[in-house]
RNA sequence: GGCCCCGUGGUGUAGCGGCCUAACACGCCACCCUGUCACGGUGGAGAUCGUCGGUUCGAAUCCGAUCGGGGUCGCCA
């Protein structure tokens, strides 16, 4: 389709990106190729928006130039061309403040069209809204706008200042296996045929933790990896099926060295991205602290709403719902809304329903009227469905202990430490939500530390580890490992950030008893741990020094830097909640004879679901003939 | 696996038993327009309402199943 000037004339298909051009280049002679982003037919006149991947130039098309004109007038949206032409100062008047290369234009002399284009199914040139599905499918005209362009080369920034700071502190990056070994804890595994070996599977890594502590005692005493990771588990705007983790693990390290570690990395990258404020070090919690002042493990600290107990002030009230919680071992806790004592029943009765939704039996408020401390407080000051229980002096001393003004909404649970906890993070990021708490342009990075090594699961009927089975318990919790696993605190910590978990990491056993002790509490017999971990307990016999390591998510650090609440937006290429690919289709059926290489056979659900497939989605579509 | 929401021209939405032979915006097509930049003007094409089945004299509109997408709980060491 050579036409006018063809293109495999020219030296070279572009001289200069689109976005590049400035006033300084007014007068050169320049090739520029790209998409055509919008067309302007003016009917003498015609204005073409050309975009590249640096950006969008404004070029011109007179009709005294005339084999370009009739170009630039059959051309669409999404056309691929190439322009040859002259840049040019704008007539005084027409330049554009908005646009970078806003004080120039490409006066055309030649408009090759290198490909033509269908107009595309949604908008390329504009943000609108497009339901997830058509973005999916067409994937590659998705990635072409300009958010998502954006969020692609945030991440490429993000990934680069991390090698370049890994390497600068002396880290190596290795490269693990994606075939390995299926482990029985954790998540569900993505399995793998062997074709050599009948009946046996590969899995797909949900980390690379056993190779990277095999790293350690092989000497490796600094790695990295940007590794992914692959768990077959139910997914959510923060979770796709397969993912992408930094993988980090050092020898000769304690939990401090491991925390300073990921404190410079994240304060690097605040500042490589830049536009946000953060603190200047990372505050610590313990496990126990983080529970008590927000009710959750990965608090939003942006704004306050901090909990607090107040059982000492209730146990004895004539309020029975309090009073015989308190007295049943369980909490009365509560926090404090600035400003909010205005909020109507209906608001109020919509929070109660967020707790009930919680688990709660029922949510108690008290809004003080006014302004000012909470002194000298008459009736009249207090709505509260408790009020008869309580004297105005007594609601005023719950209002205090949380820190509470006149003008403020005091929200109170009761019942079972856990759940209050529960109620009460809910209802903290409920409020938020609504009041608008949270600033998008903060930062608010902690870590969190001392976790409990086990928690029991109540369908297995058995302990669990918290963290992963690998994490050490703290030397002086070792002997509660028999006697009281609940108890034990684990060498585990967490990077959290704007109520999200950014990163997981712990100090790990580098002792075979220890791991076999730990394996024991996990209710694995010395048989099925020499069987899963035979390979991890020999290598800990070979000398394993001290370790330790942390493992941040990539796509939610790069989410949280691009402003974006679904990492779906910061993947090139994600799945759908059910780990379909609406772009290719896949996973799809395969050919029986690929089936009987791997020695599967379908059972009757899934030949009756892989037929039901065939007949109504589609794939790709059919070429255009 | 449970619960909830969504599925209407290319895109996003409206319509929620007969007034729908389906509306609006953007996009698309044609014509006009020499300075626009979300150009403007005039005209036009385009969906039987995800699929299947049922209720009804009558269904986009009600019911059921199913497929797809999303949210949430469980799950995610």
């Amino acid at each position: 389709m050579a036409r006018d000037c063809g293109f495999e004339e020219c030296q070279v298909l572009k001289t200069h990106g689109c976005g590049q051009l400035r006033a300084e280049h007014a007068g050169e002679q320049v090739t520029l190729a790209g998409w055509v982003h919008r067309r302007r037919d003016h009917g003498g006149l015609v204005f073409l928006d050309l975009r590249d991947s640096t950006g969008l130039v404004q070029v011109v098309v007179h009709p005294d130039a005339a084999p370009a004109f009739e170009a630039a007038s059959d051309v669409r949206s999404e056309y691929v061309v190439q322009v040859q032409g002259q840049v040019v100062a704008r007539r005084d008047g027409t330049e554009n403040p908005e646009m970078p290369t806003g004080s120039i234009e490409v006066a055309a002399t030649s408009i090759v069209v290198l490909n033509e284009a269908d107009t595309p199914p949604f908008p390329v040139n504009q943000e609108t809204d497009v339901v997830e599905a058509t973005r999916l499918r067409y994937r590659y005209l998705d990635l072409r706008r300009e958010r998502m362009q954006r969020n692609l080369r945030l991440r490429h920034q993000v990934t680069q200042f991390i090698r370049q700071f890994m390497d600068a502190d002396g880290f190596i990056e290795v490269e693990t296996p994606v075939l390995g070994l299926a482990t029985p804890e954790g998540a569900r595994d993505y399995l793998v045929p062997s074709r050599v070996h009948p009946g046996a599977f590969y899995a797909l890594p949900q980390s690379p933790q056993q190779w990277k502590q095999l790293l350690m005692v092989a000497g490796v005493d600094k790695y990295y990896q940007i590794a992914r990771c692959y768990r077959d588990e139910d997914l959510r705007g923060d979770r796709q099926p397969e993912f992408t983790q930094l993988d980090v693990e050092m020898a000769f390290v304690e939990q401090e060295d491991v925390l300073d570690l990921a404190e410079r990395l994240y304060l690097g990258l605040c500042q490589e991205v830049g536009g946000f404020t953060y603190p200047e070090t990372f505050p610590r919690l313990t496990y126990a602290e983080c529970m008590e002042r927000f009710g959750t493990d990965k608090p939003d600290t942006r704004y306050g709403l901090e909990i607090h107990d107040l059982s000492g002030y209730v146990r004895n009230s004539e309020f029975q719902v309090f009073a015989k919680v308190v007295q049943e071992g369980g909490r009365v806790r509560g926090f404090a809304v600035p400003g909010a004592a205005d909020v109507s029943r209906r608001g109020l009765d919509a929070l109660t329903e967020v707790a009930r939704d919680a688990g709660a039996s029922g949510l108690v408020w008290v809004q003080f009227a006014g302004e000012g401390p909470l002194d000298g407080l008459a009736a009249d000051d207090i709505k509260t469905p408790i009020a008869r229980f309580f004297s105005p002096d007594d609601l005023a001393a719950l209002g205090k202990a949380c820190g509470a003004k006149r003008g403020d909404l005091l929200l109170i649970a009761a019942g079972p430490d856990a759940l209050t906890s529960r109620v009460l993070d809910v209802l903290r990021r409920q409020v938020a939500e609504e009041r608008d708490l949270a600033d998008p342009e903060r930062l608010d990075f902690l870590f969190v530390t001392e976790f409990p090594a086990f928690e029991w699961d109540e369908d297995g009927e058995r302990w669990s580890a918290v963290h992963h089975l690998f994490t050490a318990p703290f030397p002086e919790d070792v002997a509660l490992l028999e006697s009281d696993p609940g108890a034990v605190r684990s060498n585990a910590y967490d990077l959290v950030c704007n109520g999200q978990e950014i990163a997981s990491g712990s100090i790990r056993i580098h002792s075979r008893e220890t791991q076999l002790a730990v394996l024991r509490t996990l209710g694995l017999t010395l048989e099925e741990a020499q069987m899963k971990f035979g390979h991890m307990l020999e290598a800990f016999r070979y000398g394993a020094p001290p370790h330790g390591g942390i493992a941040p998510g990539l796509d939610r650090t790069v989410a949280l830097f691009a402003g974006e609440r679904d990492i779906r937006e910061v993947i090139a290429f994600p799945k759908t909640k059910s780990a379909s690919d609406l772009l290719t289709g896949a996973p799809a059926g395969v050919t029986p004879e690929q089936l009987a290489e791997v020695h599967i056979l379908l059972d009757e659900e899934a030949r009756q679901a892989l037929a039901a497939r065939a007949t109504g989605v589609h794939g790709a579509d059919e070429d255009d003939a």
